[in-house]
DNA sequence: GGCCGACCTTGACGGGGGTCAAGGAAGACG
DNA sequence: CGTCTTCCTTGACCCCCGTCAAGGTCGGCC
């Protein structure tokens, strides 16, 4: 298994090697421990990150106590909190990590003196809040038309491979969140379709067995 | 009242003179009736659009028939589907007219380019789909939290006036499927809040009575 | 090994809100 | 003026799913 760099997410891959250089500079790197939070919502925002391991969920509190709805849920290798730079001064959501993971820290100030100076980095900017909000978009869709059971459909469909089995990468505690609905509910859900004779599961593997 | 125009849109406030004629000279202008439909997703995305006068709704449609998800009302004066731009080839949703208006069009081939050229209009550009981007996630949490009462409070509390009416600038039904809830329930919440006596409804016109 | 704590599963229950249906109310238009 | 349509309101019904509770399983850790 290689290591994976921080380079290789989607927001750099456009990049040119002097320009991977400069932030390469002006980067930091740090380790979290499973169930620590990276940063807060309303803290003031210092600049974005890049996960190259592990696997970081992002909530939002409200002012439901208990409740703690779950934007998304980030896995290597991907880059998150680009767009809090922008919307304020504060992250709008919090960072915490399901599992022990290593997270590279761009500092908000350089970087945003490189978009200036980098229009192609700003465009690679631009194209990464472009996918963040059809995630998001299509959240929204599905959390308004789409009952629980509905919502599983799609991301198994999304998932899961034509052939052999998916190890799920966080905990179905963590799936449930990610789907808007409790464990128990997904819980039932997996149990309606291994029952339908579509689906196998054991532990963490999910299998496709028909079609859908 | 005057007639605005369509450099006031927040994406645009940034600019100096010579950067808005610029994108003055790539803009066409169109007037839609109501119910007219500007776009629909899946569409080829040929540029973005500022709402100059009256009320666009954009909608995703879904599996489930006859269920349009409403993804935001665009009122006076703001852009909407830049990020499509981006996203990919094709328009997101579907933007229909919800009362006679008029729109700018900006064409995507001049943009880009304008975007490449000028390092503040791309920052602009991604300050722009940060907004987007709150605004959305501000709608996935209150979707996954709140139930409907307690997301009509939230929507009263950030539009109603201290002093004085508000006239809803659309139909309450397509207030509703902003909310997230159908007609009939959005009219049961009205009528607990006027039993409440916090509130009062003379048909579009909304006035506070009390401390919500 | 034995204990303890997460996580997962399954059952029972209740409530929020969607759906269906039946009128008002308020223009639009002949 | 009547008619039609669209929007809004209110009532009745019922289903999805969140909540609570009770095990079951699988670790970590001394």
């Amino acid at each position: 298994m290689t290591t994976p760099t921080w380079h290789q997410a989607p927001l750099f891959t456009t990049l040119s090697p002097a320009q991977r250089d400069r932030l390469e500079r002006m980067a930091g790197s740090r380790r979290l421990g499973a169930g620590e939070m990276l940063f807060l919502e309303e803290e003031p925002c210092t600049g974005f990150f890049v996960l190259v391991e592990g696997a970081i969920q992002l909530t939002r509190s409200s002012n439901v106590p208990g409740a703690h709805p779950t934007l998304a849920v980030v896995l290597p290798v991907n880059s998150f909190a680009e767009a809090a730079m922008f919307g304020g001064e504060a992250f709008p959501a919090t960072a915490t990590a399901l599992k022990p993971s290593r997270v590279v820290h761009v500092p908000k100030g350089p970087f945003l003196a490189a978009l200036r100076a980098d229009p192609d980095l700003a465009l690679a900017m631009i194209h990464a809040q472009a996918v963040w909000l059809r995630r998001i978009t299509q959240q929204v869709q599905e959390l308004s038309t789409s009952d629980s059971l509905e919502r599983l459909r799609t991301w198994l469909r999304a998932h899961l491979p034509e052939q052999g089995a998916l190890t799920l990468p966080v905990t179905k505690k963590a799936l449930a969140a990610q789907l808007g609905m409790t464990p128990e509910t997904l819980s039932r859900g997996l149990r309606i379709f291994q029952d339908q004779g579509v689906l196998e599961v054991q532990g963490m593997q999910l299998r496709k067995k028909g079609s859908l």
